[in-house]
DNA sequence: TTCCGACAGTGGGGTCGCAAT
DNA sequence: ATTGCGACCCCACTATCGGAA
């Protein structure tokens, strides 16, 4: 198949908004695909890379190579190229890349290398990624949508699937199965304003602590233990002593879903940084596991003795855990019988916050477990804070918001009457926001970089944040944790701004 | 007809580790 | 030795489509 086929059809995708139109444009691709082309099409035409890092950034791409007349590649080209590139290593190897880069966007026509840039920089924006492109692949093949889904969910991968289903048909399915080893991909939550608003969504759910570590799925099989992330990235090698715990478990198969997080001598969480930085620790595993030594922390099992729980409702599925893990080993939890129970759930909430954890997470009883799916059965409530700000910058936006004002630059005042910046925030603002906000911004600007535009310190904005955390980026030593913004507040002159003191006051956990 | 679940898009900060300088 | 940068971790929120109610 040519490659152009896919960059226009990646045209044509993005061109439409209706995702029946998108489903059908793959699907009818899919069924052209010859078998050889698939495990390259599918991962294409949904954004992404077979290869994953290929050491190709924005410069690489940037070299305005004067693009073919007529096209000639062929999917299988594209993929043996990107395979040579990616195998590029040494000494100059830089270079290297650059001019196979460059010989690549040669032999590419206009549409072509457009649809190249958006691979290689992950911007394909076509309005269709791994779910659009499922869907698709059950039209194409006549197999039922959520069957293909969720053979997706339990090979954790959209690439198994679509060759197994295009080369076998429907039957194929049957081979995805839960298997102890093979990760699926993990359920998630949405987010509810507060424990009320939650349980009356739920009516009989689990009150569980969130913690603010990272997730893991812990397979073991035997003596064989396996720990893959979110991602389903394999970090076996990297947590020793999740290996240890998980074999000191009565159980000798099984498949448990949870957290990993660093503990201080006290119990206490240490800061969502260390945690991070231990599990991305590859080198000198030894010392950081001496260092910030991490506990699993489990709050759910999908598989146990050679059985399947994914289907079961989360109560059978909790009580299949706490048999196999010790209670200090699971996450801290109560049970809300419905709105009769939320004082006692509110002060669930709290008792976790004064042990220094994230929040909760409310989890409906009677739930099956959704694999790879942010179902509104699981809802975390997370206490949020709130500031006054000022708007030293913005900067100007990609794709749908090209054109607009959008990533704004905060500041706090601080005792000399200047502002300090905490942070930036593209969230949180509706169509009609960011309208207003290019105009009111340009008015105030003082300098246009072309990518920044600084304005006079005048406009204050509300701002969400879940929390600080240490920076080294930042002039006040801090930054805000996931800052959103609430609404404008033109009634607030840039002199009532939250200051830096009074914010590091109100977090004193962080500079201590 | 209205409501709401699921998706895609738009990026944020930090950390690690590799490659280039 | 330092620096740049990609890949992963954590993540909130809005717009939109299309099926459910």
């Amino acid at each position: 198949m040519l490659f152009a086929r896919l960059a226009r059809v990646s045209q044509e995708i993005a061109a439409t908004s209706a995702r029946s139109r998108k489903t059908a444009l793959l699907a009818e691709l899919f069924r052209d695909a010859e078998a050889d082309d698939v495990p390259i099409v599918i991962p294409y035409l949904a954004g992404r890379l077979p290869q994953g890092r290929l050491g190709i950034g924005f410069k690489l791409l940037n070299q305005h190579i004067a693009p073919a007349d007529a096209p000639t590649l062929t999917v299988r080209d594209v993929d043996a190229r990107l395979t040579e590139i990616g195998s590029v290593t040494g000494t100059g190897s830089q270079a290297e890349r650059g001019r196979l880069v460059g010989a690549l966007l040669a032999a590419a026509t206009e549409d072509e290398q457009r649809f190249l840039f958006g691979l290689l920089t992950g911007e394909v924006r076509q309005g269709a990624l791994d779910a659009v492109a499922v869907e698709g692949l059950a039209a194409a093949t006549g197999a039922p949508p959520a069957d293909v889904r969720r053979a997706v969910m339990l090979a954790g991968s959209l690439q198994a699937v679509a060759e197994a289903l295009l080369a076998q048909g429907t039957p194929a399915l049957d081979r995805f199965r839960l298997t102890v080893g093979r990760p699926v991909l993990p359920m998630l939550a949405h987010t509810a304003s507060s424990v009320a608003e939650g349980i009356g969504k739920l009516g009989s759910c689990a009150v569980e602590e969130k913690l603010d570590g990272i997730r893991v799925q812990v397979h073991r099989d035997g003596d064989a233990v396996r720990l893959y992330t979110r991602t389903l990235d394999d970090i076996t090698d990297r947590l020793p002593e999740l290996t240890s715990a998980a074999l000191e478990l009565k159980g000798e198969r099984f498949i448990l879903d949870g957290e990993v997080i660093a503990l201080d001598e006290r119990g206490r969480p240490r800061s969502f940084q260390e945690t991070a930085g231990r599990v991305g620790s590859r080198t000198d595993v030894a010392t950081a596991a001496r260092e910030v030594p991490v506990s699993p922390v489990f709050f759910d099992a999908l598989s146990v003795d050679g059985s399947d729980l994914l289907d079961l409702p989360f109560a059978e599925r909790h009580a299949e855990l706490a048999r196999l893990v010790p209670e200090p080993m699971r996450v801290r939890r109560t049970l809300a019988r419905g709105p009769d129970d939320l004082a006692s759930a509110e002060e669930f909430l709290a008792e976790t916050l004064r042990r220094g954890h994230e929040g909760v997470v409310l989890k409906a009883l009677d739930a099956p477990y959704s694999a790879g799916r942010r179902g509104a059965s699981w809802l975390k409530v997370k206490p949020v804070h709130t500031l006054d700000l000022v708007i030293l910058a913005a900067e100007w936006g990609h794709g749908r918001r090209t054109g607009k004002l959008s990533n704004l630059h905060l500041g706090a005042r601080t005792p000399d009457g200047s502002f300090a910046m905490l942070g930036k925030t593209f969230k949180g603002m509706t169509d009609a926001m960011l309208t207003w906000q290019t105009g009111r911004l340009r008015e105030l600007a003082v300098e246009d970089n072309g990518w920044v535009v600084t304005v006079r310190p005048e406009l204050v904005v509300e701002i969400a944040y879940d929390g600080l955390q240490r920076s080294t980026r930042y002039p006040a030593g801090v930054t805000l944790r996931f800052a959103r913004v609430v609404r404008y507040r033109e009634d607030k002159s840039p002199a009532e701004a939250d200051t830096v003191e009074a914010l590091l006051a109100a977090h004193p956990e962080v500079t201590r």
